[in-house]
DNA sequence: ATTCGGATAAGG
DNA sequence: CTTATCCGAATT
């Protein structure tokens, strides 16, 4: 190998997989800036053109166009003016479909982590997928690296606990497809917030 | 429950 | 130009 990990190909057949299917088993992996180290203990997948709620469903945008490339890469994209929110890509080229890193615990680092988020509890440090970011320090500068030899490094998991699945957060269509995954019992993992202007729940 | 902040993209 | 959005903090 002259520059990039040796584990590599494993990581990006990892990804190259559907959204549902990797975000599940990102479920109690880790993410790494740095000292920085982050257990994901909250993800939701966004599937394909087809998928309403998802960056891609209009078609590729300068914004959305690393979704259509190879699995592995991250996806940064800037949310409401202020938050950087992490995605990983999944799925085949052509395939635009990724899995956002919506909350995490920090289990190392801790003290840069302070320092980008300030006097929070521990457990709030990586709640929600806008503190994840800053807790990591993503920028859109990130965006199209890999897990394996940019800034961001991703190592799988060992084992996770039992998981709860259900409605995406936020999302005002196909509000209720159960695509937001969650360790249950971890207290990193962010309270549901239904969109506003989502259809009324089923039942 | 509501309000701000203010990038990105779609539609008028 | 107007409206909506994969959000978070602060306020009613």
């Amino acid at each position: 190998m002259a520059r990039s990990d040796p584990s590599a190909p494993g990581n990006e057949a990892f990804f190259s997989r559907p959204a549902l299917e990797v975000a599940r088993e990102l479920l109690g992996s880790r993410i790494s800036d740095g000292d920085v180290v982050v257990l994901l203990t909250e993800v939701e997948a966004y599937s394909g053109e087809s998928d309403p709620a998802s960056h891609a469903f209009r078609g590729p945008t300068p914004r959305n166009e690393v979704m259509y490339g190879p699995a592995g890469r991250v996806y940064v994209y800037f949310s409401y003016g202020m938050h950087h929110c992490v995605n990983l890509v999944s799925e085949q080229p052509g395939i635009a479909s990724a899995v956002l890193l919506r909350a995490g615990r920090v289990v190392d680092g801790h003290h840069t982590a302070r320092e980008r988020r300030g006097a929070v509890s521990d457990a709030a440090l990586a709640r929600g997928p806008g503190n994840l970011g800053k807790t990591l320090g993503a920028t859109t500068a990130l965006t199209g690296t890999t897990v394996w030899d940019g800034p961001l490094r991703w190592t799988p998991a060992g084992a996770s606990g039992p998981v709860g699945a259900g409605p995406r957060v936020g999302v005002s269509r196909a509000a209720d497809l159960p695509w937001r995954l969650w360790l249950i019992g971890e207290p990193s993992v962010s309270p549901y917030r239904r969109h506003p202007r989502a259809d009324p729940p089923p039942g």
